[in-house]
DNA sequence: ATAGGGTTAG
C-alpha cells in the first residue's frame, strides 16, 4: 500500500484497504492525506466508511485530518457529522471547521462555531476575519479585527493584517488602512512580500495610487504578484501609460510575467484598442511560451476582436487546442459587434456541438447577434431556450437584450410586456434599451417613461438627457428640449466630450471636435477640404443629427468644424502610405453624417476604414444614431473602392 | 490550518 500511495495510485490503494483485516492508524493517516492532496471526496468517503465498518475509533489526529478533507472538498455536512461524533475536540478541530465554513461562505455557521468554542487562538480569529473579507462583508471583518486587538494576549499575524488591509481597501477607508500600516511597521510584520502587496493594494484601492507605487518601490522581494497587481491598478485608474511603462520595467527586471499579468495587460490593450501593442505582447507570450489552456488565451481573442480585427481573433481561436468558454464568448460577441451576426450564430451552434455549456454572457452575445441581423423571432427563441433547453436562469441582462431586440424593430407592445413580466426589477440597461428603440422610431411617449425610470436610477448620466432631447428635437418639440437643457444645468450634469483616436506606429493620436491642436492639423484640414469637394461630386449630402451640445460646441459646429472621427480618419489617411487600412475609435456615439461621410471617404481614397461607434451601455445596442440604419453594428466598415453600402 | 494578482457582456 505504501508503494501505491507513493505512486499516488489512490483508488487502488483504497481498494487494498478493504482487503486488510484490521487496518491501523498509519494506513488511514496516509490514505486520508492522499485523498486530501487529490481533493478526492469519493475515495475519502470510502476510507471513512472502512473506518466505521472495522470499528476503528480515530483520535484527534486522524479525526482532524478527516475534518480537513471534508472541508477542503467543500462537503461541510460530512465535516459537521464527523465533528459532532468526536468525543473530544481540540482547538484545531474547531479551527478547521471555522475555516471550512468561512471559505465556502457559510459565515453564519462559521460565526456560530467561533462564538461557541471554549477558547480561541489567533488562528480562529484570522480564519473568521478572512472569511468575512472573502465574502464581501468587510465591515464585519473590521469589527472583529477591532475586537481582536482588544485582547492583549492575542498577536496579529501577517495573515491577520493582510485580511484587515483587504477589508479596509474594500470599504475604501484610507484612515483605517494607514492605522494598520502603522501597526504593521511597529510589530515588525513588514518583512513579508504578501503583507507589502496587501498594503500596496489597500492604498491603490483607496485612491492613493501614488502612495501605492511608493510602497511598491520600497518592497524588497517583489514577486510577479506584486508587479501584476501594481500594473493592474494603474490601468484601473486610467493611467495606462504608467501601466504599460511598469510592464516594460517588469520585462527588464528578469521576473517572468505569467498569465495573470498578460491578461491584465491585454485587457488594457483591448480597452485602449491598441492592437499593435497587443500584438507585441502576443509575440512576447509566444516567445516565452504560454499555456494555451489558460485564460491568457481568451484575453487574446478578446483583444483582437475588441480592436476590430475579427479575422485575427478567429485565426488565433482556431489555433487553440481547446478554447475555453470565455474565448468562445469573446469571439461570438466579437462577430456580433463586427457586423457579422450570422457568423456569431454559426459559432454558437458549433459551441453547442463541442459539448461546451454556454453561460449567461454567451447568450448576451447570441441575442445581440440576432438583434443586429434583424432576426427577431430567432432572438426570442434563443431567449426562451436559456431557461428551457439550457436550464439557466434568465438574468436582467437577457431581458435588456430582448427589450433591445423588440424595441429596435418597433415592437413596443411586446417590449413593454416583457418588462412588465420581468421577475426582477428592471435595471438601467433594460430602460436604456427601450429608450434606444424609442429614439430609432421616434416614440416620444414611451421614451418619456423610459427616461423617467433612468432619471430615478442614475440622474447623473448625461446620456439619458441627450437621448431624450434628441427624440424631442426630431419630433420638433423644441420647448421640451430647452427644458432638458435647463434640467441638466440645474443638476450639474456634464456631457462627456467626444474623442476619437487612431494608432499609428504604436503612437495614439487623439482628436476632439474642431480640434486644431495636432501638429499636422493644417494638413488635415486642407485634406478634408479637398476631400469634401470630391465627396460632394460623388453624391454625398451633409446632414446633421440634432445633438445636444454646449453653446461653444454649437458655434464650432456652425463654423463647419469637423467632428473628431472625421479628423482622425483624415489624419490616418495623410499619415499612412496609400492602401493602408485605417482604424479609428471613438468613445461616444458616431453621428449619422459621419457614418455616411466615412463610407464616402473610404471609397474615394480606396482604403479600408473601420471606425468604431462606441455607444455607452446607456443606449443598449443602438450603434448608429441614424434612424435609417436599423440593424447596424458596432463598427462602421468602409470597404474601400469596391463597394459603398447603401445606408 | 489562516493572507496578495486575471479574462468574456450589458
Amino acid at each position: 500500500m505504501d508503494v501505491l500511495c507513493e505512486q499516488k495510485r489512490l483508488s487502488e490503494a483504497v481498494e487494498m484497504l478493504d482487503l486488510v483485516d484490521r487496518p491501523w492508524a498509519a494506513m488511514y493517516s496516509a490514505l486520508i492525506q492522499l485523498c486530501l492532496n487529490q481533493r478526492s471526496l469519493k475515495e475519502g468517503k470510502r476510507v471513512h466508511d472502512n473506518m466505521k465498518n472495522s470499528g476503528y475509533v480515530p483520535g484527534f489526529f486522524i479525526s482532524n485530518r478527516l475534518l480537513d478533507l471534508y472541508c477542503k472538498c467543500e462537503s461541510l455536512v460530512d465535516a459537521q457529522k464527523v465533528f459532532d461524533e468526536m468525543r473530544e475536540r481540540d482547538l484545531c478541530s474547531w479551527n478547521v471547521m471555522i475555516s471550512g465554513y468561512a471559505k465556502v461562505g457559510q459565515l453564519y455557521e462559521a460565526r456560530n462555531m467561533f462564538d461557541k468554542m471554549p477558547e480561541r487562538d489567533n488562528f480562529s480569529w484570522t480564519a473568521m476575519i478572512s472569511g468575512y473579507v472573502r465574502h464581501d462583508k468587510p465591515k464585519d471583518a473590521l469589527e472583529l479585527y477591532r475586537a481582536m486587538q482588544r485582547h492583549e494576549n492575542l498577536q496579529c499575524s501577517k495573515f491577520t493584517v493582510s485580511s484587515a488591509l483587504a477589508a479596509s481597501a474594500a470599504v475604501g477607508s484610507l484612515h483605517l488602512g494607514k492605522e494598520i500600516h502603522g501597526h504593521v511597521m511597529r510589530t515588525g510584520l513588514d518583512s513579508d512580500a504578501v503583507v507589502w502587496s496587501s498594503l500596496c493594494d489597500m492604498y491603490a484601492k483607496c485612491g492613493s495610487i501614488d502612495e501605492a507605487r511608493h510602497i511598491f518601490d520600497k518592497t524588497l522581494d517583489r514577486d510577479v504578484v506584486s508587479w501584476t497587481a501594481m500594473i493592474h491598478r494603474y490601468f484601473e485608474d486610467g493611467r495606462r501609460e504608467e501601466g504599460f511603462a511598469l510592464f516594460s520595467d517588469l520585462l527588464k527586471s528578469g521576473i517572468r510575467p505569467n498569465e495573470f499579468t498578460f491578461a491584465g495587460v491585454l485587457h488594457a490593450c483591448a480597452d485602449q484598442t491598441v492592437e499593435d501593442l497587443g500584438k507585441q505582447v502576443h509575440g512576447y507570450m509566444t516567445r516565452i511560451g504560454f499555456d494555451p489552456f489558460s485564460f491568457a488565451a481568451s484575453t487574446l481573442v478578446h483583444m483582437y476582436s475588441k480592436c476590430g480585427n475579427i479575422d485575427n481573433a478567429r485565426k488565433f481561436f482556431n489555433g487553440l487546442p481547446r478554447p475555453d468558454l470565455v474565448s468562445w464568448t469573446s469571439l461570438i460577441n466579437g462577430y456580433a459587434q463586427n457586423g457579422q451576426p450570422y457568423e456569431a450564430l454559426q459559432l454558437f451552434e458549433l459551441l453547442l456541438k463541442s459539448g461546451m455549456k454556454p453561460d449567461h454572457i454567451t447568450f448576451v452575445g447570441v441575442i445581440s447577434a440576432c438583434t443586429h441581423a434583424g432576426l427577431i423571432d430567432k432572438g426570442l427563441e434563443y431567449f426562451h431556450s436559456i431557461k428551457g433547453k439550457h436550464g439557466l436562469e434568465q438574468t436582467a441582462d437577457h431581458y435588456a437584450c430582448v427589450v433591445d431586440l423588440l424595441s429596435r424593430s418597433g415592437r413596443f407592445k411586446e417590449a413593454e410586456d416583457v418588462i412588465n413580466q420581468m421577475p426582477m426589477k428592471p435595471d438601467k440597461f433594460v430602460w436604456a434599451s427601450l429608450l434606444g428603440g424609442c429614439r430609432i422610431h421616434g416614440n416620444v411617449t414611451l421614451a418619456e417613461r423610459a427616461a423617467e425610470a433612468l432619471f430615478g436610477i442614475e440622474p447623473e448620466n448625461a446620456a439619458t438627457y441627450v437621448t431624450l432631447a434628441n427624440i424631442y428635437a426630431t419630433a420638433g418639440k423644441w420647448g421640451e428640449v430647452a427644458k432638458i437643457r435647463k434640467n441638466m444645468d440645474d443638476r450639474e450634469v456634464v456631457k462627456e466630450p467626444g474623442l476619437s483616436w487612431t494608432e499609428i506606429k504604436r503612437k495614439v493620436h487623439v482628436f476632439l471636435v474642431g480640434d486644431s491642436s495636432h501638429p499636422m492639423s493644417k494638413e488635415i484640414h486642407e485634406f478634408l477640404g479637398e476631400l469634401s469637394k470630391r465627396m460632394k461630386e460623388e453624391g454625398y449630402i451633409p446632414h446633421t443629427d440634432y445633438v445636444l451640445h454646449d453653446v461653444e460646441e454649437e458655434q464650432k459646429e456652425q463654423n463647419l468644424s469637423y467632428h473628431s472621427e472625421k479628423l482622425a480618419v483624415a489624419f490616418a489617411i495623410v499619415a499612412t502610405p496609400p492602401g493602408t487600412p485605417i482604424k479609428v475609435f471613438k468613445n461616444l456615439r458616431t453621428c449619422g453624417d459621419c457614418h455616411t461621410a466615412i463610407k464616402f471617404m473610404s471609397k474615394i481614397v480606396e482604403r479600408k476604414i473601420i471606425a468604431s461607434d462606441n455607444v455607452q451601455y446607456d443606449f443598449g445596442i443602438e450603434k448608429t444614431g441614424a434612424t435609417h440604419i436599423l440593424f447596424s453594428c458596432k463598427f462602421i466598415v468602409g470597404r474601400g473602392a469596391s463597394a459603398l453600402s447603401p445606408t
